[in-house]
Parts: C-alpha cells; structure tokens; sequence
DNA sequence: GGAGTCTTGTTTTTT
DNA sequence: ACAAGACTCC
C-alpha cells in the first residue's frame, strides 16, 4: 500500500509522477487539486529524493499555503527541512529581503496595504496642489496596483489606459512618481511592489536571477487562472533554468480579471512553455451528478474556455430547485423555511448550509430575518478584522517599532491616544522633517531643543518621544508582550472605554483581544519570534485566512468569497438579470463571461442541495428595483416554459421556533452602534456613559420611539431616547 | 479636539 | 439606505 499514489486517479497520477518540462493541470471544481499537488511534493521528496527546500509552491491565500503545508507534512513526516509553500506575496517579501543589498530600502522594510496606500496618496495629491476632487483616490489607488500588477510603468500605463487628455496622463505620471517617492522615504513597499518589485530585479540582475533559478528545481503555481502578468512573469523567471513547472487551475473558475488576473495565461500557457503537457481532471468527488450536469449546462455557454466536462460516480442526486420570491424578504424567509425544513425532516445541520451573494449588501436583509428568527448565521466576510480602527492603530505602533522611518505609522498614532499633539504641530514636525531631510522620529527628537515650535507643544512632543523611546525597549520581547506595553503605556483601552460608547468599546476590545491571541499563536507556532516578522505575517493576512465555518451556523458570503470551500447544501440568492450578471457586465462580454463562471463557482460548491433564488423585487442601495429571473437560470433550463415560478418547498409561515441553536453570532462585524433594547419604567436607576447615575422620572411612550426624562446626579433632567441613548440599568 | 452636518459612493477585494 | 469621510464650527 503505497500512501502517496494509491489514493490518486489515474490523471492524478499523471500528474503527480510526471517527471520533468511543464505541465498544465486543468483541475475542475472538486477533482481533487490539493490533494494533486500535495502528494506531488510528497512523491517528489520520497521517490525523487528532491530536497524539500528546492520545491517551490505559491498559491494566493495563506490558507490555501497552510493547508498544504500540513497535508504535506502529513504524506512525508514532519523533517526539518520544509517545501518552500508560500503565498506569491509572501515569497515576494522573502526574495525581497534575501535581496535587500540590491534595493533601495532597508531590510526591516514596511508594507502598505490599500489603506496606508490611499493616505499616501491624498498626502502626495494635497503636496503636488492638484484639485483633490479631480481624483477619485481609491481609483487612484486602483489604478496604480493595476501598473504594477502588469509591470508597467508610469508612462507606459497611462499610455495603455490613454486618459484622453495629457494633462492627465502628465499628472498622473507626477502623482505616481512622488507617490513612489514617499513609499522609500518610508522605507516601505506596497503590495504592488511586493511582485513587481521581485520580478524587476530578476530581470535586471543576472547573478540574483542566477541564484533563484538555480535554487528551484520544482515549482507548482496554484489557482493559476487568477494569477496577473506579475506573477505569471514570476513564475516563468523562476523556472526559467530547470523548466519544471507544474501549474494547476480551473479557467472556469477565474473570477478576479478585475484584479489584474488574466485568464490567457491559463489558456495560453502551451504558446509561453511549448513543449508543456496538459492533463484533464475531471472526476469530481464532490458534488451529485445533478449538480454537475446543471453546473456544465451554464458554462459551456462560454465561449473563452477549454471544453471539460465534470463527472462522478454519485450519479443519483437531489435535483437542483428554483425559488422566485416576491421580494428580497420573501426570498431570505424561503431560504430560512428551508434549513428549517431541512433540519427536521432531512437532519441536516444548518453549519452544512451556505448562502451565497453576488455583493455584499444583499447580506442585510438575511441578518435581519435570520436575527428576528432566532436562525444562527455567520457571515464570512473578508472586509473588516485588519481594517478596524483599533487594529491600524495598534499595528501602527508596532510598524513604527520595527521600522522607524514608517512616518505614515508615525502620523497615525503621534496623537492616537490624543496627547495633546495637535494638527499644527504635527505639520511643524513633519515640515521640519522634510527641510531637514530627515525620518520624523529623528526630527521629534531635535525639534523639542528647537526654538520653531511653542513649549506647550514642545513639552507634548517630548512626551511623545519619551514613550516612544521607551515603547522601544521593548522591541525584542515576543510581540503578544509588546502588544501589551503600547496598550498600558499609551492608556489605550481606558480611552475607548472613558470616549466611545459602550457596545462600541466593546466590540474594540475584543477586536484587540483577538489580536493578541494572533500574536500570542505566532509567538507559538514561530521558531523564531520577532517584531519584523510578525508585523509581516499580519499585513499579509486577510480575515478570510482565519475566520472559519461555524458548526451550527448557517455560513453567509459573497461568491467570491465561496471559492474552494464547499456545503452539502448551497443556496444562490439575488439570481437576477442586473445583480448576477451584475449590471456593469451588460455590454462587455467578457465580463459577462466572468459573471457565468462566479455562478458556476457557486454551483459547484453544493454538495446535495442546490436551490436558485430570485425576487421580483428588492432594495439595493436605496432604490426599488423589478428584476427579471438571471439568464443564467435559463441556461440551466431551470425555468419552464409558462409555469408558475415558485416551487418547493412551499412557502409556509414562519414560526417563531422556540430552540436556541446557540444564539446567533456575527462575527465579521464592525462596532455595532445600535445597542439591544431595553426596557425602562419610572423609578428605575439608570448610568450613562457621560452623564452618570440617575433616576427615570417617567417615560414617554408617545412617540414611536420612547422617551425617558431622566434626573442626573450631577447632570439634571435629561430626556433622551431610550433606543439611542447608552444606558445600563443598574440596582 | 469633538460634535454635528454635508458629500459621496457604493461588485467582487486572494495580497 | 446607509456608512464613511470630509468639512465646519465651537
């Protein structure tokens, strides 16, 4: 019993033994890709005798890395020496700072991720004096990633683009320019520069490009459908000398062109490696035949595609249903009945349920009706964790602390708590900086002894600087303790709890509760803890790499979001002409192909059950709108000819049920303002977060929402809406 | 520095 | 509809 090739088909096998050259891998929903390219590594370290340190494999998430780090270590045993499985960013860094001597930064180099990005750029906009509301910054911001992504230049992108008029293509190339400028000022690279910045010096440096060929004798490029020209160029540099690349992928599944993916590379792979091999998996051990038959009959309506057809041996299986609600609630109560439904008769669980959005605001009203009906859920989301305020600043510390030339991290936090350092002085500090050529740590130290700033703020920025210094000391300790000293030295946490509401001082807290475990796991799992490193690690991580699937909750996300994972039961909602295909796809037909394949992607994630929604109606943004049933529907011949849309289950009413599955959790969210409510009557006493204790002298129920005149100690009488204002009962 | 008001932009967001 | 940011005023 062989443990590595016996699990494998035999196109698996194919691929995993194939010896040497370029291999395609198309790799169909289900079929088995990580497990390919897991027992690759595995046989080619075990039977091949490859030094695992020679293998390469990139994917695009670190939990696609991680996953196949432990199914790996799991076929070859946990040796010392590991296969080098990263993520193309993360590789990025690490040739980076191998390469450091030949750059122009310093080894304990920040990244900027889309935030830092877009503050640089209104910094660079206000300093070139150009109408900030000529620019959008985060298109700005946009389109400069989109250059580096395809590893153009100032010029030659806006060449490319052609903004019609030069006074834009000059600006932009100014804008873009300084902005450049200011990230090595700060001693940073963006995520942009975290490929492009690789792939240059490999192209221009023949020792260093000697060197990384030469380490690789084996590369494997996951997901290569979504990969850009960056990374497709990193790729092909890397495995220029041993040619053996091994990329896997689903061009049926590429679903972020708008982010620079290019599915040519895919489908083109043979015209850039000529004497590559293709192999074809497509047995799926995933979904029911009906799925995949349904899936097949959407896709093959592409037209940029390589034929390919999924099958399995479960040839029996529950037919796909379509659901048409009247409108966007009704379209959530269905999805709701049916886990109920499910549930009883089926014994299924809700956590092996999903629901699948084509944009995130389609979210609101599940919440609403899944809260109200004590259904639990949560919501996958990939937007919010290292985005939160409290989380920015307190990794602002710590970027300041591993890199002090980060002014950005500087300016976030000089006055964050506030300290008394006010705008006018942060720009006589920063202006000082600029004259003097000097990081802004540097010029905090001197300008205290200067005569240009008042001795108030003098005496503020010393304090300041004397926290800083010694915030400093501390930077060789495990960052969990680090952490820890920024928070106690800087009164951080009693200035949420004394300045911010109480649901949303909160919610704060735990966000920074959460980031200490992460720097407490890492000081754990690291071998070698360190500032640098975890500050890293962090800026290249995503909530989606660490939220996970609840067990008893139903699992809400965007399509996108959906991708590699999988459900026994999957419901597609908001399957309308306009919203899946999403209205910006109408003219282009290539984006409306890309919209065909996010529903595929969804299909194919089902397991058992595949029910399509739709509404007649909904609110999006604000607006009614009447919707048509997606074409996409059509396509699956889901619709009948004139028959009466609905379909089972039959829409029954909600009863409210009586078992808690757990109370609800929503994880993903953002502080929540609106506290639950509570229930108020003369006589109660009562404490409010500014006014302090007091007693309710009557309520006021007239109006929709009701009022409470209350008497504070040391406030007086106060009327305040019970809903809004933040009040505890107390005893 | 904070509170209140106005403006803007809302597809997806692997890093 | 609704939130985040910018802007304004004390």
């Amino acid at each position: 019993m062989d443990p590595i090739l016996d699990p494998l088909n035999k196109n698996q096998k194919i691929a995993v033994t194939h010896e040497s050259g370029p291999l395609l891998v198309f790799a169909g929903a289900g079929s088995g890709k990580t497990r390919t390219i897991t027992h690759r590594i595995a046989y080619l370290i075990r039977e091949k005798n490859i030094q695992p340190y020679r293998i390469l494999g990139v994917t695009f998430t670190n939990k696609a890395a991680g996953e196949m780090k432990e199914r790996a270590n799991k076929l070859v045993g946990e040796s010392g020496i590991q296969p080098e499985l990263r993520t193309f960013h993360s590789f990025g860094v690490r040739l980076l700072s191998g390469e450091i001597e030949h750059l122009d930064r310093e080894k304990n180099f920040t990244i900027y991720d889309d935030i830092d990005q877009r503050v640089i750029l209104k910094e660079t906009i206000k300093e070139l004096m150009i109408d900030p509301d000529r620019y959008n910054v985060r298109t700005l911001a946009g389109q400069i990633s989109s250059a580096k992504d395809s590893l153009l230049d100032a010029t030659q992108y806006s060449q490319k683009k052609s903004f019609k008029n030069s006074q834009k293509d000059n600006e932009f190339v100014q804008i873009y320019s300084l902005y450049e400028k200011k990230l090595k000022e700060n001693n940073a690279y963006d995520f942009g520069d975290l490929l492009m910045v690789p792939v240059k010096l490999l192209q221009a440096n023949q020792a260093v490009r000697k060197r990384w060929q030469e380490r690789y004798q084996h590369i494997m490029v996951d997901e290569f459908q979504d990969t850009n020209p960056a990374q497709f160029e990193l790729a092909r540099l890397l495995s220029e000398k041993h040619r053996n690349i091994v990329v896997v992928g689903d061009d049926d599944q590429s679903i972020y062109s708008w982010r620079g993916a290019d599915i040519s590379n895919i489908l083109n792979f043979e015209e850039y490696f000529p004497e590559a091999k293709t192999v074809r998996l497509e047995q799926n051990y995933r979904s029911t035949q009906p799925i995949l038959d349904l899936a097949h009959k959407v896709i093959s309506k592409n037209t940029r595609r390589q034929e390919k057809q999924l099958w399995t041996q479960q040839k029996t299986g529950k037919q796909p249903e379509v659901y048409g609600a009247r409108n966007d609630y009704g379209e959530a109560e269905f999805v709701l009945n049916t886990i109920r439904l499910l549930e009883k008769m089926q014994n299924i669980s809700p956590g092996d349920c999903a629901v699948f959005f084509r944009v995130n605001a389609q979210s609101r009203v599940f919440e609403e009706v899944f809260t109200r009906e004590n259904m639990p859920y949560v919501l996958i989301s990939s937007v919010g964790f290292y985005e939160r305020k409290e989380i920015k600043d307190l990794l602002a510390y710590l970027k300041l602390l591993a890199n002090p030339s980060d002014n950005n991290a500087l300016k976030r936090i000089i006055n964050r708590p506030t300290r008394g350092i006010g705008q006018k002085t942060e720009s006589c500090l920063f202006e000082y900086a600029a004259e003097q050529e000097i990081g802004g740590i540097e010029a905090l130290a001197k300008i205290v002894d200067s005569d240009l700033i008042s001795s108030r703020a003098a005496g503020a920025l010393n304090n300041f600087y004397n926290l800083y210094l010694k915030l400093r000391e501390t930077i060789n300790q495990p960052p969990v303790e680090i952490i820890e000293t920024v928070l106690q030295q800087t009164g951080y946490i009693e200035t949420i709890v004394e300045k911010e509401d109480r649901y949303t001082a909160e919610s704060r807290m735990e966000n920074i509760e959460e980031l200490k475990r992460v720097a407490a796991d890492y000081g754990e799992e690291s071998a070698n803890p360190n500032l640098i490193d975890f500050v890293e690690e962090i800026t290249l991580l995503t909530d989606l790499d660490t939220q996970e699937t609840e067990q008893s909750a139903v699992n809400f996300m965007t399509l996108h979001a959906a991708k590699g994972l999988e459900f026994d039961v999957v419901f597609m909602v908001g399957m309308e002409e306009g919203l899946l295909p999403h209205r910006n796809s109408e003219f282009d037909p290539e984006r409306r192909e890309e919209e065909r394949r996010l529903c595929y992607v969804g299909f194919t994630r089902a397991r058992e059950r595949l029910y399509c929604c739709w509404s007649r109606s909904r609110r999006l943004y604000g607006n009614h709108q009447q919707n048509l049933p997606s074409p996409f529907l059509k396509e699956a011949d889901l619709l009948g000819n004139n028959k009466p849309i609905s379909s089972t289950p039959k829409r029954e009413k909600i009863r409210s049920s009586k078992k808690l599955l757990g109370g609800f959790k929503r994880r993903s969210t953002r502080p929540t303002k609106k506290p639950p409510k509570i229930e108020l009557n003369a006589g109660d006493r009562v404490k409010h977060p500014k006014f302090g204790q007091g007693t309710v002298k009557r309520v006021d129920r007239q109006n929709s929402s009701p009022i409470a005149l209350i008497e504070f100690k040391k406030f007086g009488e106060k009327r305040l809406a019970i809903a809004y204002a933040e009040l505890d009962k107390i005893n």
